[in-house]
DNA sequence: TAATTTGCCTAACAAGCGTTAGGTAAATCC
DNA sequence: GGATTTACCTAACGCTTGTTAGGCAAATTA
């Protein structure tokens, strides 16, 4: 019966932290902090979680699991590599700028999950940024981009978009479709093939 | 007469914080690990430091010196614009590449500086920044760079630099020249005005 | 309407935090 | 060689931390 239409507690509790982690980092939020800004005791959030290490997974996997489905996503669709990783990109821009909290918690706050979480995390990073790896490699079979170093390329890459959630602004000049537009771009004219001469 | 060429304990203390500030984050890192690395008590670091801020701020602002130093000396020596970018680059690089702990934190946990030398460090960053803004303007006006937003460019390209702290290892099969220099390639090829056809 | 569940409360816990006070042996200085 | 400084120690402080126990009123369910 309980459709859950409008956002439930425990999904407010994991909203607040998410901005708390992302302005003080996940040290430095206590679970009396997340608490006042529901103008509740900290005793009371563990009706609904069970625990601060709770949450933080929460947020972290939630958002690799987007990103995942993102990229799947481009892959089933998509067969050209440089409609790929242009797709590919500006999914990353989309879901990065679509909440700005969670995705910089996903970005810096993971090194705090516990051990074996934090492994698992690190997996599925990995499987992501192969993601981006194998589309390079497939558009260098494909004749139009340099050779170039997959691991070293995919970095370089990603570390570009990523710092976007560092400046960009809601209310800004740009919407976020258009800075992917941008920074596809700027990336392609880097990795495309210099036929000319 | 103590003409200290060997590192002090201050130093150490220093040296030390800064590779569990980067492992564990400043909030996570306890006065009891820092003194625990050193086989001594928490007390006896307040002979050498005067609080645990202190240690932060000497790393977070002595990194922001260091890097700052070279944009002088770059605008100094070099006046084509395209010059000064790889230049520029090279240093950032050089720096970040020689002590990843120590730039490590300073890119990440400046944030819990208490709030006056936050302030004070953001000043810095900010004139650091506008030290490529400069670059892009000039290129721009030699008429060798593509009109840019240069608030977008520039943040674009410290993106791009600033996370080779994440993946670059000091044994790995790229030396910070390459890196530095295939990077400058990749932002120059963005950046250079496309006036063939 | 009676029984159960939900969502909060107060109170408290054990542990960890940064830091200070005061002391002591060894090294250094005059 | 006596005085001072250095570099550490132990003990403790006041405070904050995540979390648990137990209770209680309101909402929900049967």
């Amino acid at each position: 019966m309980n459709t859950e239409v409008n956002t439930s507690r425990k999904e407010q509790i994991i909203k607040v932290s998410s901005r708390l982690f992302r302005e003080k980092g996940y040290m430095g939020t206590s679970m009396r902090d997340i608490a006042g800004e529901l103008d509740i005791e900290a005793a009371s959030l563990y009706s609904h979680i069970k625990s601060k290490d709770e949450i933080l997974e929460e947020i972290c996997f939630s958002k690799a699991d987007e990103l995942l489905k993102a990229m799947d996503e481009v892959n089933d669709i998509y067969f050209n590599a440089e409609e790929k990783l242009r797709m590919a990109v500006k999914a990353h821009v989309k879901i990065l700028c679509n909440d700005l909290d969670d995705s910089s918690v996903f970005l810096h706050e993971w090194r705090h999950l516990d051990k074996p979480r934090k492994e698992e995390f690190k997996m599925l990073r990995n499987r992501y940024e192969g993601g981006f790896r194998q589309i390079l490699q497939d558009g260098e079979e494909e004749n139009i981009f340099d050779t170039v170093d997959k691991k070293f390329a995919s970095l370089t890459i990603l570390s570009t978009l990523n710092w976007i959630t560092e400046w960009y602004k809601p209310d800004g000049p740009m919407t976020p479709e258009e800075i992917g537009e941008n920074l596809c771009n700027f990336i392609l004219t880097g990795l495309k093939k210099k036929s000319v001469l």
